[in-house]
DNA sequence: GCGCTGTGATACCCGGCCGGTATCACCGCA
DNA sequence: TGCGGTGATACCGGCCGGGTATCACAGCGC
């Protein structure tokens, strides 16, 4: 009836990626007629235009880019759902958990010291969490708010800090105890390293690209920037480097984050001994602050 | 390849709520040996297993548990996919909100008087608008924290409230100027009304089943029970009622919710006049705490 | 023990749909 | 006015999804 099909929805989006029919059926390995007829078939069904065949090339229609973003989301979802079914027959079993390379480092390996069943980590890049638990190659995965884009997971917050300055230990500014932005931006020899956002692409700015954790540390060590990082980051700083807090920077939250609605009993475990960990370094916390 | 067919999916999730390849055949509308074809194609190619087939009886194995949360997810996608493209390519274009009758009804009209273009508004059961959002029946949603499922969604604060204990005006406790939970669980002869929880069930209990606010405005002026409902509830309480502030239950926010990703013109407008509300509002509340 | 009932699995056939090739209609362009 | 290149159309063949008939096997009543 009114059931779309996969396959469907796979020729769509490679014709919407390429707006070329005949390319888009050679990515997909089908000569240009079926391909033709299969979109034409999907939009009668759905009683609505998809494409603009103007002459002169193939354009999305309004409802073409709704399609799409939603099509873009099933199709993961499919190969996400055929992964995580094969990987819950599998013997081992062992929980996938999904972190950046350099990121909180110590309080990963506090909550696989408290895990009592196998974790299996994951180091990938920045940012490549979400997409990593989307597409089920993961279970679980450490995240940072607000950098991190959350939507569509559910998360349990294990520890906020504030941010630090990374500088070249011999910069004047490493000689201040406290810093703000205004400082570090102010430093016109030393650009302000650059993150990827949530869609990978980077705001423009003088400062390098950072695509990893070591990149940016040896570029600060080489004088050429200077970052804004968590405080838990400086457990792998070098000597050639100087963190000093920032007072004006947001606190960043590292969460433990899941996809929504996950039923996975190993997930449920490992979410219950991150909060004893959370609730258990909240109240040494209060102890600290009272004596 | 390893592509999972919606077909599949469908005929899975049915096997698998039935549980009965005969029954699950009937309600598909096709005949039992090609589901059960459909479902040795579907194990063989994911390698996996995805029924126990002992005699006497079809159980679901681990990976078919995971599969069958998935899959359900999956359809559901899909089913929204096709509506939200064909309400894409619709002229009218309305946006539609779904929202708990009865709730912040005040709030609600402020949104839609100072949003520039016309919003649909269609009133749900409790606990129904994030099942509207998922399968593509709305847009956007007026949602309650903590007692709404958010988990898949993105949202924007509006308004947080205190929650009130609604009584029959009669009642002894209405004379007071403030209650606590413990006062209203301890009137044995008038129970707490059970609200449903995220599945739809109710926990069990003495008060009675709720399905919607009048039927509860109904029981409580009644006699017959007792509720507590957000403060901006009072706006459609009946004479007959009473509502007293409770010192000890938790604060509820109103929300704004929209499906995760969702890159919606129509919807990002919404949030921004929302937004927009939220802060004026916040904004008013310090002035006359100032004042 | 022996049918009877009801389960899912198997065997086999048929028709429709998916994919192929050949071709057309139509545009921009030299 | 041909020529290259676009997507659409026409038509054909093989595969696969769906059908019926039947089997293998368990539980059950006699």
């Amino acid at each position: 009836m009114d059931t779309l099909e996969i396959r469907e929805l796979r020729y769509f989006v490679t014709v919407a990626e390429e707006l070329h029919f005949s390319r888009a059926a050679e990515r997909l390995g089908i000569a240009q007629p079926p391909l033709s007829r299969a979109i034409q078939q999907l939009e009668r069904r759905l009683g609505v235009a998809l494409f603009d065949r103007d002459r002169r090339g193939v354009a999305l229609t309004h409802a073409g880019q709704v399609l799409l973003e939603e099509a873009r989301v099933i199709l993961a979802g499919t190969i996400a759902a055929a992964r995580r079914t094969r990987r819950a027959a599998s013997p081992t079993q062992r929980l996938a958990l999904a972190t950046k390379a350099g990121a909180n480092h110590e309080l990963l390996r506090r909550l696989l010291d408290a895990h009592s069943t196998d974790v299996e980590v994951t180091l990938c890049g920045v940012g490549e969490q979400a997409r990593m638990l989307r597409d089920g190659r993961a279970d679980v995965a450490l995240m940072q708010r607000p950098f991190d884009d959350l939507s569509g997971l559910d998360t349990e917050d294990l520890l906020t800090e504030e941010q630090v300055a990374i500088l070249p230990a011999g910069h004047p500014l490493a000689a201040r105890t406290r810093l703000s932005m205004a400082d570090i931006r102010g430093e016109s020899d030393l650009p302000v390293a650059r993150w990827p956002r949530h869609d990978g692409t980077y705001e423009p700015g003088p400062g390098p690209e950072i695509r990893d954790s070591f990149q940016l540390a040896q570029l600060v060590a080489l004088g050429q920037t200077v970052a804004v990082l968590c405080a838990s980051s400086r457990s792998w700083l070098w000597s050639a480097h100087a963190a000093i807090p920032l007072t004006d920077a947001p606190h960043v939250t590292t969460v433990l984050a899941w996809p929504a609605h996950s039923r996975s009993r190993a997930v449920a475990d490992l979410v219950r001994t991150a909060t004893g960990l959370a609730d258990r370094a909240s109240k040494e916390e209060r102890q600290a602050q009272n004596a």
